[in-house]
DNA sequence: ATCAAAACGTTCGTACACAAACAATAATCA
DNA sequence: TGATTATTGTTTGTGTACGAACGTTTTGAT
């Protein structure tokens, strides 16, 4: 006769769901070290990610309404309202009403702003190159290919 | 002669920076999307995705004190104190002090605790499953492999 | 046994992330 | 045109995430 089977917290019994095997917890970790290396490589630029995204994006489209750009930075009007009043208050953006729609407003990179994202630029390529570090050049390719269709 | 390179703002020239290649944006994204998800297939237990991991990994120690659950699921000592606070506002788990080091308070399942753990645990495998939906068998096998190495 | 270093947990401050509700404006369509 | 619907941006509230500084307790090295 079999011995019972026991609780999952008996030492040497694996439990049924294991949480270091969801991807949910799985991408979560990854990001918090996407994050890590990415506020180490920009502490002297004083970026956060979700900044130097927005600047980089209005910087793509010289002129852009707030929630457009939330929309082309993944980020939803109330966090974008944030981040664009951190990048105004540095003065790193500026806006103007949109001479066709009195709701929008039209957001661009000061000087300093653009001055400030092209000396970041490089950090930008150098924390992909750094996140991807334990990956070969293949794996890289596959693991970019797939996480794009995750998104 | 090629054409003079334009600068990355001009219509039609892509920008050389491009955010939706980092993997950093990725992971965000692919998070976002995954957190979701878990939202809205546990709207019915009300708990968060570290909630959820923290109740979890507290059902597979049985016993365990606030640091060591941070270091289990992944949060810091200031994160996990605000997770603790809720689910023991909430009465899914208890504390008492440890006997033999009185800087660690350890932390259990109550009865109510383990309950909703287990009418919630099939949600924690059916998110991972719908998160992974776009990627058929052999792609997730090797995007888990991939990611697992990234965390 | 003592003293320095490490670990535990707390607090404060800043920054995403998003639901929900809202006023103002624009677009749509009957 | 006039009413309905959608979009833009704001506010409030809750929940991660983490740096930094702190007091308490334990550990380690001398």
């Amino acid at each position: 006769m079999p011995p019972p089977r026991k609780p999952s917290t008996i030492e040497g019994d694996a439990p049924a769901y294991r949480l270091e095997r969801q991807i949910g917890y799985l991408l979560r970790r990854a990001h918090q070290r996407a994050s890590a290396i990415f506020m180490a490589r920009f502490a002297g630029h004083g970026l956060t990610p979700t900044q130097f995204a927005a600047l980089a994006k209005i910087g793509d489209e010289n002129e852009v309404s707030q929630n457009h750009l939330g929309r082309l930075t993944a980020m939803d009007p109330a966090t974008m309202k944030g981040v664009i009043g951190r990048l105004h208050a540095r003065s790193l953006i500026a806006s103007k009403p949109d001479a066709t729609d009195r709701r929008r407003t039209l957001w661009r990179l000061t000087e300093s702003g653009a001055h400030t994202l092209a000396q970041a630029l490089p950090a930008g390529t150098q924390t992909t190159e750094e996140t991807l570090a334990p990956l070969d050049e293949e794996e890289r390719r596959v693991f970019l290919e797939l996480l794009s269709r995750l998104v």
